[in-house]
DNA sequence: GTGAAAGCGCTAACAT
DNA sequence: ATGTTAGCGCTTTCAC
C-alpha cells in the first residue's frame, strides 16, 4: 500500500507538498502538481482516512441508525439506505450501518470508535430517546423523521400530517362521508413513531374539518390478518365508503379481502394509500396514493448532513409536500 | 471527547497502562485494572478506532459489499445485512455499506481510505470481476456465494445445487414426470450469478437423473407477467404437473395465476420453491419449501470472517445443507 | 511555491 | 507490574 512518502519520493517533492497538490488547499505550480498526480495514480495512492483523521481531518463516513424496530415495513427503509448510500458515495463519504437497538451507547460507540462524521437517525419517535444522547454527541446530525419537539434539530420528512389530509381532502370532495384509516401496526404507535402520529393526526383533524366520520385502526403487518380486518371495518362502520390506507403489507391483501366480502373497489368502496409509488401502481388495480418518496428522503437527508458537516447553515425541518396521484381505486361516492 | 492521557491522568497512571488494562494484552494489577476502568467510565471513554488504527491496530469494520443489482430480491439483500450488521456488532465490529457498482474501485477505496479490516461479498457471480481485486487486496475476505473456481477463497452459501436437487427428487418420489423451473430474472443468469446457475445446475441434473422432462424459465421480477407465464409454461409443456420456483416475488402470484387458469395446487399442479421460509409459510396456501436461510448465512459469514482476522484457519467453502419442508403445495401425482 | 517539523490519539516495543 | 518512547500516515503550522 503505496503512501504519501512513497508518492513524494517518486515525484521529487515533500510529503506536505503532495498533501498539498492532492487536497488543493494551496497554490501548487502546475508543474509540480502534474507530477505528484502522476505518481499518485502510478502508485494507486489513495490517502489513509485513519491516519488522516488522527490529523484532525474527517474521516468521510457517515453512520445510518435504522433501528429496524417490529413493525416497520423493511423494503422502504432499504431503499432509503440504498439512497442514502448512493448520494453518500457521490460526496465522496462511505456509509456505516447502525440498526442495534443498544440506541444511545451505539450511536456514542460509532462517533468515537469509528470516527464517523455525522449521523443519520430514521425511525424517529415523537420523543426519541436518542436525542438527549445526540446533542452532547456534538456530530452533525440529520433526523429522517420529525419528532414533537425539533429545536435546534435537521429533520427531513414527507409532510406525512399533510398527507394524512390530502387523502381525506380527496375522499371528501368525492363526496364521502365515511372514513378509515388502516395504519401501521400497533407498536408503530405505541413507540409513538413520528411518521405514523403526524399522518393519523392529519387524517384525523382533516376528517374533523370535513365533518366525516372517522376511525383509525392500527393493521397488523401480517397480510394473513387482512380478511379479519376487513370485516371488521365494515362490520363496526356500516357506511363506509373509503379507506385510507398507511401499510404497505396490507394494501394489496386488505383490497383484496374486500372484493372477496362482495364489495366493488372503488364502485363500493374508495382506497387511497400512502406507500412508495411502484407499490401502488399495481396493473390489477392501480391505487390511488400519495407517493413515499424514500430515494428522495434519503438523498435530502444526505445533502443536508453534508451542508452540514461543510459548516453550511441549514433548514431546520423540510417537509417534502405530499403528491397525490388520482388511480383507479377511488371515485365519487354512489347515493346508496 | 475524552481521550487516553486525560484517562491516564485521572488514575494517576501513564496511557499505556490504560491502553494495556483496557485491552487486556498484558497483565495489570487489580487495583489499577479497577482504578482506569472507573476512570474510563467516569469520562465516557472510548478510544478512538482512527488513532488505532494509526497505530497499526484494526478498526473494527467490516465492509459489505451488496451490489443490489437488477432481478435481485432486495429483501432477502436486506435480511443478509441485518444478520451481518447483528453478527458483526456481537463481535464488536461495524459493518460499512457498499453498494455501488463501481465495484473493483470501490472495494480498493474502502480498504484503504476507510480502513476496513474485512470484506464480506454478496451477489457472487460464477466468474466474479471483483476476485481479482480482491485477491490483491490482501484483506480477510469471505464470499457469500460460490464462484467457479473458490480457490484460496473462503465462500459460504446455501448449497443451491442441493437445494434444486432435493426440490426434485421430492417430486420425482411423487411421481411427477414432467417438472419446470421459474427461475431468477434473465439478467441474473447472464450475469452468471452463482446461486441461481448452482441451482439450475441441481434442477437440471436431479432431474436427468430421474429421467424427468424438464424446463428451465427465467422468471421476471414483476409480479404482473405472472399470468403471461403461467399460460406459456403450461401451452409449452401440456404434461408440466409440478414447478419448482426459484423467484420470490414471482411465488404467490404465479400460483395464483395457475388456479385463475383452473388448475388446482396441489390436485392438478405441484409447487416446490427456495425462498425465505415465512414467505412459504403463508396461511392461505403453505408452499412446500427449501429455506433460505439469510439470517444464517448472514451470521455465518460474519463469523468465517472474524475468525480469519484472528488468524483462525477456516474451511474454504461451507455450503449449508438444504432443509425441504413439506407443505400443503405438493402432492402425488394424480394418473391422468 | 515548497520544505521541515510538530503533533493527532493510540499501541507496542523497550525499558525498569 | 508499570512507565518511557518511538512511531503509524497524514495534515498543518511555521519558516524560507
Amino acid at each position: 500500500m503505496a503512501k504519501i512518502t512513497d508518492v513524494a519520493r517518486r515525484a521529487g517533492v515533500s510529503p506536505s507538498t503532495v498533501s498539498y497538490a492532492l487536497s488543493g488547499k494551496r497554490p501548487i505550480s502546475d508543474a509540480t502538481r502534474r507530477r505528484v498526480e502522476e505518481a499518485a495514480r502510478d502508485l494507486g495512492y489513495h490517502p489513509h482516512a485513519a491516519a488522516r483523521a488522527g490529523a484532525g481531518a474527517r474521516a468521510s463516513v457517515l453512520a445510518l441508525a435504522a433501528p429496524l424496530r417490529s413493525g416497520v415495513h423493511v423494503p422502504v427503509v432499504m431503499r432509503l439506505a440504498v439512497s442514502v448510500v448512493t448520494t453518500a458515495r457521490a460526496h465522496a463519504h462511505d456509509v456505516l450501518l447502525l440498526t442495534q437497538e443498544e440506541a444511545e451507547e451505539g450511536l456514542n460507540r460509532a462517533v468515537r470508535t469509528a470516527s464517523v462524521d455525522g449521523l443519520l437517525l430514521t425511525d424517529v419517535e415523537l420523543h426519541d430517546p436518542r436525542l438527549p444522547t445526540l446533542r452532547s454527541l456534538d456530530r452533525p446530525t440529520v433526523l429522517i423523521g420529525v419528532p414533537a419537539n425539533a429545536y435546534g434539530l435537521t429533520c427531513v420528512d414527507l409532510d406525512f400530517r399533510a398527507a394524512g389530509e390530502a387523502c381525506v381532502n380527496h375522499l371528501a370532495e368525492l363526496g364521502h362521508r365515511t372514513v378509515a384509516l388502516v395504519g401501521s401496526p400497533p407498536e408503530v404507535y405505541l413507540r409513538r413513531t413520528a411518521y405514523a402520529h403526524h399522518l393519523m393526526h392529519g387524517f384525523t383533524t382533516a376528517a374533523a374539518r370535513h365533518g366525516l366520520a372517522s376511525s383509525v385502526h392500527p393493521g397488523g403487518p401480517d397480510p394473513a390478518t387482512a380478511p379479519r380486518l376487513a370485516e371488521r371495518l365494515l362490520h363496526e362502520h356500516p357506511a363506509l365508503t373509503a379507506v385510507v390506507v398507511h401499510n404497505e403489507p396490507l394494501l394489496a391483501p386488505l383490497i383484496a379481502a374486500f372484493e372477496h366480502l362482495g364489495l366493488r373497489v372503488p364502485a363500493d368502496l374508495s382506497v387511497t394509500a400512502v406507500c412508495p409509488d411502484d407499490l401502488a401502481a399495481t396493473p390489477r388495480l392501480p391505487v390511488t396514493s400519495v407517493s413515499l418518496p424514500a430515494d428522495e428522503l434519503g438523498a435530502r437527508a444526505v445533502d443536508l448532513l453534508i451542508r452540514k458537516l461543510h459548516g453550511t447553515a441549514v433548514p431546520e425541518t423540510t417537509l417534502l409536500p405530499p403528491r397525490l396521484t388520482e388511480r383507479a381505486s377511488t371515485s365519487r361516492r354512489m347515493p346508496a
